[in-house]
DNA sequence: CCGGAATGTAGTCACTGTCAACATGCGCGT
DNA sequence: ACGCGCATGTTGACAGTGACTACATTCCGG
């Protein structure tokens, strides 16, 4: 009779599930992604989760992976809006559009940030990095085309998507919750240029 | 009569209950360092910590500093190893050692790692550097010698520290919790090389 | 020697993740 | 058309946590 407002079986839970937890995950961080919080905001009792994730974890592991795929996106979105002709400086400038994109995610979306690199899940690199996606990949692709048009050396190249992954990394988490956290933003800006400077000296020069 | 083993007035239960903690961040991190266990680690009732720290963020805080501390003496000693003579082999050597050793205790204590920078402590940057203490502090002492013998241009000196600071932190963070955390033991010393080429010849070439 | 302040204890509350038992109703086979 | 299985959602419980309040004990200064 009385048409009910919430149906027994929701029908759609699990992406409700994961959107609910990418939401809180943005404004409170991974320690914010509290299943009843979930539960509660996607108008379903607690425990419901435990129908699609086997726990707490593997639920941030899937906040996770939507973090890592929008961070790709937005690096790939800022390289392919580098307009130069030129080889070399298309090529170089990219890799630059790389690492702004990359630390901009960071500090724009702290909350999946932190999600995204804090859940054992993602892609490993110990194998073939070729084979993987994800910003890993993306980065790679950029740094062999360095390599294609003579910019950078084979030799050069090994290694140099740890370097250059681990500088972003490393520059973000400062920013984020180390000695860093208190720098005033108009002065971020210039710190990135100076630190992408260093990256491209080392790969180049 | 009875002699009480554990009289009412523990008479020292400060620093006791920050070694506890500190042992229990080494082998379990951040998210085990809980108040309650601590005091029973202890041999005190919970609560008993309220008498000397405001809550758990407090104790995290001040083992925190005992991590800073740590890393900090780990790094000077690698540096003060370092043997050669001539002024600019000397100085370069002790920037790589400065790396490495950071490197090294990240992994060797990632619990201790993970507690420093975590937890809401710590010196910050954003007023001039050269008033600071911890590893901040040191690393710019060594790029100081670098400049000072010649080595780096002053140009090169600006934003050098957190390009230094930036990549061992990332490629840390990276082996310990992101995509490289699978990388075997006997490759990641290579690599480690591998970056701080990149960071070497970025400020130096 | 006594009384207040410092220190430690007991008890409680709200909250969490997780498990087990139960309820519901969709969809498939007959 | 029908009934039943089983995926899905609910209720209730339990242990563990941080934090708060009230209380107990002991130390120290007058």
């Amino acid at each position: 009779m009385t048409e009910r407002s919430q149906p027994y079986h929701h029908g759609n839970l699990r992406p409700v599930l994961i959107d609910t937890a990418v939401a809180l995950a943005r404004t409170t961080g991974p320690d914010g992604v509290v299943l009843r919080e979930v539960a509660r905001r996607a108008g379903v009792s607690h425990n419901a989760a435990y129908r699609h994730f086997d726990d707490r974890a593997a639920l941030l592991a899937e906040v996770s992976g939507c973090a890592m795929a929008d961070l790709e996106a937005a690096m790939q979105t800022r390289i392919d809006a580098v307009t130069l002709t030129d080889p070399v400086a298309r090529a170089t400038e990219r890799l630059r559009e790389t690492g702004r994109a990359y630390v901009d995610y960071a500090l724009r979306e702290p909350g999946l940030f932190a999600v995204a690199f804090g859940a054992p899940e993602g892609p490993m690199v110990h194998s073939d990095p070729r084979a993987l996606t994800g910003p890993y990949a993306v980065l790679n692709a950029v740094l062999d085309e360095l390599v294609d048009c003579g910019a950078v050396t084979p030799e050069r190249r090994l290694g140099a998507d740890v370097a250059c992954w681990a500088m972003v990394h490393g520059f973000s988490d400062l920013l984020l919750h180390g000695p860093l956290r208190d720098v005033p933003s108009d002065r971020r800006a210039p710190l990135l240029e100076a630190v992408l400077d260093v990256i491209g000296r080392g790969l180049l020069g």
